[in-house]
DNA sequence: ACCAAAAACTAGACATTGTCCAATACTGGA
DNA sequence: TCCAGTATTGGACAATGTCTAGTTTTTGGT
């Protein structure tokens, strides 16, 4: 099986290693985690990996398109390997549960300002911020901040 | 002139001080500037101020909702004080530099996903990541990041 | 297979942004 | 004016990410 991602990475031109591989594994198991806990995951498959290999390995995948990073506010990093598709993120402001949307318009960028002022824009960046299901049903009682902000699309 | 800033802090609850006048007029004065670069500002109006202060007095205005937080990728967060309006944000991913965008739909969440996943959306913050005129015709070759990211509304 | 060059990995120090805390100073109402 | 409640301050601390120098691994040519 790991054939199929190291033809990956070599067809994006990125030298192949155990560290590469695992992290992009982690990256496509669960999506929407942070480096951190990629960090562990990838511990719990090739036994470790320092701190920043985990993060170049990301930086890596990222320019080379085949993971993308999103940053929400008062969040570290996540990271996801869907890609390509210009979706957008809905993210609970009590626990930090990130999902999945549909972008509802179509190819980015997605929606165009009235006014760019000049700019020349690529991107349309939304982020829809609510709560989540259980945190409405928590009734905002027990809640706490990061139960387990990921896999949840 | 001060009159009309204690009128305001008074009138949303909260305590005026000399300090949280000057964060509230630096704020005004120049939108989409950092916590430090508004505690720079605060202290050649009023001598000196903590960072401590500086980041109490931002907490408490976006609270009481005169100002507004924005925590855009790859940057501490700016602060503005145009609010109620549901406008959007430009940024280039070069320099950095804010501009204000006026929202394509209206009133806030201006965008509706198609599929809300149970979530209770109360927001839908658009970002436009592109590239700014200035760093368009630098064209890439002297330009470096934070040149001045601030009042280009 | 072997070897040299290039690239990646590692650990540890460092940088940035923001928060916690306890002591001191100020503000607003009686 | 005095007092209780807030705000301010500085210093330590926390979280996330980056830099760097040295070591190890991978790659491509023999």
């Amino acid at each position: 099986m790991p054939e199929d991602a190291e033809q990956l990475l070599r067809q994006h031109g990125i030298t192949v290693t155990a560290q590469r591989l695992a992290v992009l594994r982690a990256v496509t198991e669960k999506p929407h985690r942070t480096a951190d806990d990629l960090a562990e995951a990838v511990r719990s498959m090739i036994g470790a990996i320092s701190r920043q290999t985990v993060y170049s390995a990301l930086q890596e995948l990222a320019e080379r398109g085949l993971i993308r990073r999103i940053q929400p506010a008062n969040s570290p990093a996540r990271y996801e390997d869907r890609i390509g598709d210009n979706h957008h993120h809905l993210i609970c402001r009590n626990c930090g549960a990130v999902v999945d949307v549909d972008c509802p318009v179509g190819a980015a960028p997605c929606l165009k300002p009235c006014d760019d002022a000049g700019y020349a824009i690529d991107e349309a960046e939304v982020i829809y911020w609510g709560r989540c299901p259980a945190c409405i049903s928590d009734a905002g009682a027990t809640a706490q901040r990061n139960s387990d902000p990921t896999n949840h699309s």
